[in-house]
DNA sequence: GGATGGACTCGAACAGTGTTCGTCAGGACG
DNA sequence: CGTCCTGACGAACACTGTTCGAGTCCATCC
């Protein structure tokens, strides 16, 4: 935390005194992990649009070129995010009992780490997991489904389907974060209950007779936080794959 | 098509005859449309990351300043693409008896149009539908929730939910039809199903006693063309919401 | 101790991106 | 015929990821 505040460039002020120096700071060494960790601090902080390898260079207080010593390129380096940061996913005991409330609280978990490392979610996008934090959450996942009487093939299925359901609303919440970010860095700031009464305005103008579920359900739609929306989500995925597994449980196929 | 294969900058080559001209094709006005169609027929070809404003103005040979006449910038051009597209998504006509089956296939059908347009899906997230077109569409959506008994709160969530997980399938394959495609492009070819034996393979070489879930499950993790993955999810999102739907309706809320 | 090798650092540059500015040509209108 | 105004567009700005090659430092071996 040795920056001041702006970490524009600061071009070549590199005081090397050449007598013994007493306060030198000898610009300590790059490390994935600082890498990593810069990388994160910015994205939390601007958000991922705002991270580039420059900026990560800028606030380790060095040039691009040397972040390519460390880390093969750019999305390695966003891989590198993801497993940081998988790692933080709370990985429960299996308990036939209440498998499924531990299967949802386990799907919230998720989304509350991509939450609290903005950025990160879009890094998970078309990324087969094969780091081992990533392996560690599907185990985990694949392990309750199977507590709780699921068969192989739904099991396989519903895992890749509930983590890319989860990354989506992380990206998307992500979106809106940085959006609001960037328009409160540039002028007005963008509220979100604001925002909120924007759209519930615009549904509510749309032509009636062309629209009559929307313009009805406007004020729901735009009803509960999204919180609500996601813990109705974590339910509705959850049932889904008990009625559909047991459906065709007996039945075979 | 008149331009022969390269398309790499032209220079100043303009030929301007000033005697009456008898082959001199005066070059088409721009239109919002022109721009549009080059885009999308861009995507199609090299994927979403190839098409940028320099390579659409490089299509309809001018420079990328002119676009800005016609589109404000990247993020509207992005929207425009989805607008046109999404008005492709058939709208059935609800039919209380079967309004299950009816919103499975159109939400098979949506996921039909964004694979008919690679790159598209890509816009789509963190955008809240206003365009005609998308509103068509989750008019129709909420129709058929309605026809089958689901309540509006229920019925908006799942709306949203349902469009973005499709959303999320589409934005995935895009990837890797994308790196698929880059691969091809520069080298060896990067066959479907050869990766997806090399992912088998990585799943059953892990250690068994740390993940016998995974390791068990390898063969049929990949087993399945993404058409019997997809099927699944569609009916577990449906089975979803009923089932989550059916419990608290009686209870209200 | 001194030389050598290898890992790390990093300025400069390349090819690309979205976007803006100021100028310029062509057609419509008075 | 002259004016105006819309659309076209070359050039430029501030970015991006990435590579090259030269320089620097350190640990190891003779």
């Amino acid at each position: 935390m040795d920056k001041r505040t702006s970490s524009f460039s600061a071009g070549p002020v590199r005081i090397r005194v050449t007598t013994a120096a007493p306060a030198k700071a000898p610009k300590e060494r790059l490390t994935r992990d600082r890498i990593v960790d810069a990388a994160l601090d910015q994205m939390r902080e601007h958000g991922y649009e705002a991270v580039s390898m420059r900026s990560i260079a800028r606030a380790l207080d060095t040039g691009p070129a040397s972040l390519y010593a460390h880390v093969a390129n750019r999305e390695q380096l966003d891989q590198l995010l993801v497993e940081r940061v998988t790692r933080l996913v709370p990985i429960p005991e299996p308990d036939p009992e209440r498998w499924d409330e531990q299967l949802r609280t386990m799907l919230l978990d998720l989304l509350e780490v991509y939450r609290a490392h903005p950025g990160v979610a879009r890094a998970t996008m078309g990324m087969i997991p094969t780091e081992p934090a990533s392996l560690r959450a599907a185990e985990a996942l694949a392990t309750l489904c199977r507590v709780g009487g699921i068969d192989d093939q739904h099991t396989a299925w519903a895992l890749d389907m509930f983590s890319l359901y989860i990354g989506a609303v992380a990206v998307e919440e992500d979106i809106w974060i940085e959006r609001a970010k960037a328009a409160a860095a540039a002028g007005e700031t963008l509220d979100e209950e604001q925002m909120v009464a924007e759209v519930r305005s615009l549904f509510e103008s749309l032509p009636e007779e062309q629209f009559p579920a929307l313009t009805s359900m406007a004020a729901v739609m735009t009803s509960g936080t999204g919180e609500d929306r996601v813990r109705f989500a974590v339910e509705l995925l959850v049932a889904g794959l008990r009625a559909v597994s047991a459906g065709s449980g007996t039945a075979g196929g």
